[in-house]
DNA sequence: TACTTGTTTCAACGAGCGTTGAAGATACGA
DNA sequence: TCGTATCTTCAACGCTCGTTGAAACAAGTA
């Protein structure tokens, strides 16, 4: 392939990558980490600092990426609306789109990515202080855009609904396999093109629809 | 409280119940569960046949009762609704309705199982074998159900439905405290009342929406 | 009382864990 | 060429892990 030869820490972080999010943080041994990828137990310390520094560096790694992008397709968008109150599917395509492409076109360590950030966003242990870390600022922006493009909903409901959202993304990027097994093998979890058919589509009238229901609080 | 002394068992699996669900299968140890149980260390290699054997039991012990109350709403809604075709919400209801009455009403252990639900349902190890093995035959019939309920949609449309439905349900059973932080304390991820109001909603609008977009394939 | 059956206690096993510090290698600028 | 900063190797530390087998205990039956 010619490419510049990867460093140590590329080499750690590709392998912790794939096992944390295979077996999760406690289920993987940083000897086993080290042993796949090839380089030294002490490395991590060195490099990292830890166990929980090359987590967190894993989770940093991808994330900014997938937060530039966003945040990218998030202006663009305003751009392209100019009114200035955006369409639900318009900010939820920003919101969902990055990840379906970096799924489709590039390089197989984003699944393993996604699985783990499936993993970390519905664990009590991580879900609140890690996630927050590396992705409020950004989804923030986002649940704002989704309260512009639906006035007439209470916050509260938005924020539920962008609860609701983040679980169906989750799930689906979590690519257990156990769709495959409840259709009958008719769908498949890592089918990318099902699943960008369907995820904006669910999410977007799920959306209108907590907005539009019979308030009574 | 004069109930009925509880068993080793019982006082192992509330034990182990509630510290799964805080740190995982991996992130908790024998010695731990076993000290807040206050048994023996050796008790779970008698009684459940080792660790893996005390975390399945606990994944059955309340999912058979789920199973049962779900099974029987479901049952019950068949009947109200005469003439064959039930409505989405309806079977929406059915499947949601005994997680949050269990939350609201009875005892707090199921707060614990149902954010050890969640991860387990995440999780690529355990997705797709546990969750299998004690649910698959009554979401079969939930699938079924909802089928019936949008006789318009294609199957793989549904069987992805039920795979965003899942996914909402079960980050907000996770109840990280994402929610409460993002919405500045405005939502709190523990509010089964709030989550009531809107979860139905929101799916079964997904759910419509999702059979009603514009067919590609 | 003696025996049986089910349960609990105790002490220990071997294995694997994350982390560390000192020694060694490497590459680069003076 | 030497010195220095960066990176890597190696061996070991103290600790916790899940599991086990033998012994102690309790309760019910004969």
């Amino acid at each position: 392939m010619a490419r510049p030869r990867r460093t140590t820490k590329e080499k750690l972080l590709d392998a912790a990558e794939k096992l944390f999010a295979r077996k999760g943080y406690h289920g993987t041994s940083l000897r086993t980490i080290t042993r796949a990828a090839g380089v030294d137990l002490a490395l991590v310390n060195y490099h990292f600092g830890g166990k929980q520094g090359l987590f967190e560096a894993v989770i940093d790694r991808r994330g900014a990426l997938l937060n530039e992008e966003r945040l990218r397709r998030l202006a663009e968008m305003r751009r392209a609306a100019e009114p200035g109150y955006p369409s639900t599917e318009a900010v939820v395509s920003a919101f969902f789109d990055p990840i379906l492409d970096f799924l489709e076109h590039a390089d197989p360590g984003w699944h393993s990515y996604f699985a783990l950030l499936a993993e970390v966003n519905n664990s009590p242990v991580w879900g609140k202080r890690l996630m927050g870390k590396t992705f409020n600022t950004t989804v923030k922006q986002f649940i704002a855009a989704l309260m512009q493009s639906l006035p007439e909903a209470p916050p509260e409901d938005v924020y539920w609904g962008y609860n609701f959202l983040t679980g169906a993304l989750t799930l689906s990027l979590a690519e257990t396999g156990r769709l495959d097994v409840l259709s009958g093998g008719l769908c498949r979890s890592a089918d990318v093109a099902a699943l960008r058919a369907r995820l904006g589509a669910f999410v977007s009238a799920g959306l209108r629809g907590l907005a539009r229901r019979p308030q009574a609080d």
